[in-house]
DNA sequence: TATCTTACTGACTTGTTAGTCATTAAAGTA
DNA sequence: TACTTTAATGACTAACAAGTCAGTAAGATA
């Protein structure tokens, strides 16, 4: 149609660099989307713009693909996470709505948090993997509320609560947001308001650690 | 090697109304396990104890089997809760946990608990089927739980929390049992004993709902 | 501008699996 | 016991998707 822009356009650019990482963004998306073994890598190739010889250029398979995507960026963050959280100096009451709020923006909320679908989908099928995400991920975002829950202990600010279960109890509902938003919520589902719902969670959560006579926090905001 | 045998026992029998529940248990496992990309309809034949072309007798084809596999068996289940529920007499609290307990007992420790992991790995793939999972079975379950709070609230045993949220946070740490032994669990991460862990669980779950001052329940088996 | 290196392509091969169907034999009937 | 019905088999095919590689052209170099 437009021979000119045949001459000016070229067909596809040399980008070495930047492949890699649009290829596992591509693959992150779509295997959430679809799972492991109902990706097709000629789909993640076209939705990273390049064909699908160049994907092997850069990983060795598709298995080698899952697992550099579940490796990237995750483990950083939590490193983050636990500096920040030894320098904190206000109540834990407030550091405890800042873990939440904080994983949720920097993680839950974004496409990071689809990562826990997918390990949890295909744990099965990559067991060593699974055993991998579980030490370094799942384990040590756990030890972020077990940090906070023996601060407030030692202050004296929340009760002695038994320390084996009660992080995960802790963590689960906003684990549960994030799998929601991954499943579920996708399909036209949209009831939930991530917000309102952790606010409601910490709320909960909070009234629960407390030392002492509770405070109706929660029952302000009461409706119906 | 004992040609007696063959004139006993029959190489197969015949067993027309056993074999769809048989083919369908066995798609369940494999589908839990593997996801429904990954699980070969071989491998679900010989796990029944057929061959391929016997589950074709029964199923028109792969989707149709998996359709079979969500919808069986977990509505009545919630009907039955629903009345017992009704038919209650003690107080709210006590209810909570029965509540709790028996979808443990009945739901999320058996089979059955494994299909939640297996619609939410696949919901991508199978939207409308997702919808019907999410209006059949996760709305009417969450319904529960909104029974027994507002019946509390009502009494003046619970505190008057609003209802959008709280009821899914109640369930959160319940379903995150039931995922987590669908997949890190299996892969040899067996760190959580259900029993307990729910216990706990409630625990917090009452003592956060409470009226008034709370009892420091929790705080009994405080562990280190 | 001519030449060289290499990132990228896409048609091809190869292995796998959903789905079919002609054949077999279990079990009921006369 | 001979005959009929049909549940069950398993080898087959058609289609699809992972992985390959000879060829193409972007863009760097001189």
């Amino acid at each position: 149609m437009c021979p000119l822009a045949k001459l000016i356009e070229p067909r596809w650019e040399r980008r070495k660099d930047a492949r890699p990482s649009e290829l596992a963004a591509a693959a992150l998306e779509l295997f959430i989307e679809k799972g492991f073994s109902a990706t097709r890598l000629d789909d993640v190739a076209k939705r990273a713009g390049v064909s699908k010889g160049t994907l092997y250029l850069y990983f060795d398979s598709k298995e080698a693909l899952f697992k550099s995507v579940i490796q990237e960026g995750i483990v950083s963050r939590i490193a983050e996470g636990e500096a920040y959280m030894r320098a904190y100096e206000g109540t834990s009451a407030d550091l405890m709505r800042d873990l939440i709020n904080t994983w949720w923006d920097q993680i839950g909320g974004t496409k990071l948090g689809g990562i826990t679908k997918l390990m949890m989908s295909e744990s099965g099928n990559f067991p060593e993997l699974a055993a991998f995400y579980h030490d370094e991920v799942i384990t040590r975002a756990m030890g972020l509320f077990v940090y906070v829950i023996e601060r407030g202990i030692k202050a004296g600010e929340f009760r002695a609560v038994p320390m084996d279960y009660v992080p995960r109890i802790c963590a689960a509902p906003v684990v549960m947001l994030m799998l929601w938003r991954h499943s579920f919520d996708v399909c036209g589902a949209k009831d939930i308001d991530p917000k309102a719902y952790l606010q409601t969670h910490t709320d909960m959560l909070i009234h629960s650690l407390r030392a002492g006579t509770a405070e109706n926090t929660l029952g302000n905001q009461a409706s119906k």
